[in-house]
DNA sequence: TTCGTAAATGACAGCGCTATCATTTTGGTT
DNA sequence: AACCAAAATGATAGCGCTGTCATTTACGAA
């Protein structure tokens, strides 16, 4: 009993295994157990193929029967591959950069990664670190929300030569690949068609987000060219939730606004003004009109169902996703720059 | 020029850095470059306090020089710590889930982790599958949503011996920890509210999710018992969206049931039937009493403003982190099972 | 000044896997 | 039967880091 060291021929559960960490089956286990060298096992892991049918089945066999769960830190570390994929977005509590992380994962599952998160609307902990974090952990690619990176993020980015994505936005000068649409023409068009309808009193209900701000620019700016001149502004902080959307209204109604067309800078506020206008007895569309962002599930749900502006974010997701395991496999794109466009969509609200 | 390996003295950039992968910036070439040991680099990195201040400034200054940034997969290998932890929820287009995400991610960020995600509703990868791929990344521990898993999943799971804490759910017999409160009562609990409250007519409005219907059974339950006969229910599909609150109220409505409080699990589910109320012109509380479930942002915010059920998600979250970290740092728990129990918050829909 | 102890630093051996190249086996050709 | 290319398998050497234990240095007490 005390001869453990010589009782080579019995099944004995592991010496080996019980060594060091005592832990975990390791390749080496599987392959003594199937007869055969470590690196043959981790061949028919990685390149079935490359394995004659019979070993595969031994392998196979010896793996389930250890239960076998392979070490990806070792793998990873050995073959500088470590199908891992970070996806940053400010928040998960915007639904919207939920989903977007959700449409951008499919794929890339199918394909064999994982995706690590990072929430970058965290104040406490600059960019920076996130960033510098997440490369710790190697990732075969990263995927950024936004282009608008501080010159140090730039600087680590670039430096560890992996694939990017930037998303939910356009530039001409990519990190790498940029996948999104254009906030200033959006905004532009949102002014073209307020115009078209004939409002002559136009809104905004911003959230203080960079790329709210720039499609609220473009708007103001379209606005003034079409010589719209009766223009009233409400900024509301992020995250925006239905309260800030009812505010802002709130806000707007009493500076004096009245009877136009409010331009929301999500869907969510447009749902919160909406709201705020059926709290007070407004008719809408016929006393007030009110035009979303993003045409999330609910907006066509709502009643008034509400006008909004379409991304095509499963698309926008699926796209980013597709050009970011191009890169990784060295496979060239058509262009660095993907432009998903937008739609505007009417419904009952305007 | 050709003599690099005899320039010694010049600040040569890495000519060992260029050798293998000719990339990344490793602990050595920092420990190079500040005239100490790796291993002293190492512990200036992860034991700031072993080390003398002076050692300590050199070391950081080589850092910053070289922009190192550590490897995890090396460092997780040595020493079988990842500060990686594995969050998973059924779906991320659920917002209840994202925020689960949040509160639970910020007390582990905060001692140092990492959070990875894993979405468990995609029936076309088994959880079996998910479970594996979660444990080959080696993660210092794991949070489930729910307490039903397959059998090879707990298998799966106790075989490596990682701390686990389950959400949302409670059972007097935890894989290991579990924070939540009871479906159970929290149905028979919402049965006492709608008697208390007077009403005659009940009908429920669920998604066809595990935790859904355990309520929904309890609430029936109860509710026979505290003779009220007349109950109309309705079964919707997950994800639950606007759209589904409308049409299961417009199918409850349809089924003839008229003038009671229709107990819906969710709140976007009761914000959906809300919807389809006004749009039939039906008064809410008056003709029509609705009351949801979680609780969220935008329940408050509704016009009416929403009677539901609150889950105090926030602490949910952060107590089962905590519990997590302590579990890894082997600190005792008072309980392995928390319960944070639930609050009925009668607003103006009952 | 001489110790003795604690603090600081270092050498070395892996962690579990895969890339690389070498070797053996297979199965068809002549 | 002898030969050869292709297929299958294996031996070896790391990947970049940290645990462990050994060694050196610092510093106050005797």
């Amino acid at each position: 009993m005390a001869h453990t060291e010589r009782g080579k021929r019995q099944p004995t559960p592991d010496a080996k295994t019980a060594r060091r960490g005592g832990d975990s089956v390791t390749l080496e286990d599987v392959a003594r157990l199937a007869g055969v060298s470590t690196i043959t096992v981790s061949r028919a892991l990685n390149y079935p193929d490359k394995v004659a049918s019979k070993t595969l089945e031994k392998v196979n066999r010896a793996i389930s029967q250890t239960g076998y769960v392979p070490n990806l830190l070792a793998g990873g570390l050995a073959s500088r591959r470590t199908r891992l994929i970070t996806a940053i977005v400010p928040s998960l509590a915007n639904m919207v950069y939920a989903e977007t992380i959700q449409y951008f994962s499919k794929p890339l599952r199918d394909a064999g990664y994982q995706v690590l998160l990072g929430e970058s609307g965290y104040p406490e902990a600059s960019e920076q670190t996130l960033v510098s974090a997440i490369l710790s952990r190697r990732p075969d690619g990263i995927l950024l929300t936004g282009v608008n990176h501080s010159a140090d993020c730039r600087r680590l980015l670039l430096a560890a030569k992996i694939p990017l994505v930037e998303t939910w936005d356009l530039t001409p000068s990519p990190l790498d690949v940029v996948v999104g649409f254009s906030h200033e023409r959006l905004g532009a068009a949102v002014a073209d068609f307020a115009v078209r309808k004939g409002y002559r009193r136009v809104a905004t209900l911003s959230a203080s987000d960079r790329r709210a701000k720039y499609r609220e620019a473009a708007l103001l700016g379209r606005l003034a060219e079409l010589g719209i001149q009766e223009i009233s502004c409400a900024e509301v902080p992020v995250p925006t939730d239905l309260r800030r959307g009812r505010n802002g209204l709130a806000r707007l109604l009493d500076q004096g606004f009245t009877d136009g067309l409010v331009c929301c800078s999500s869907d969510t506020l447009a749902q919160g003004a909406l709201i705020e206008a059926r709290a007070r007895g407004l008719l809408v569309p016929q006393e007030l009109a009110i035009i979303g962002f993003g045409d999330q599930s609910f907006a066509a749900d709502l009643y008034p169902a509400l006008s909004t502006v379409r991304i095509d974010r499963p698309r926008m997701g699926e796209l980013a996703a597709n050009a970011l395991i191009a890169r990784i496999d060295g496979r060239p794109l058509d262009s660095p720059v993907i432009d998903v466009g937008f739609t505007i969509i009417e419904r009952e609200t305007t």
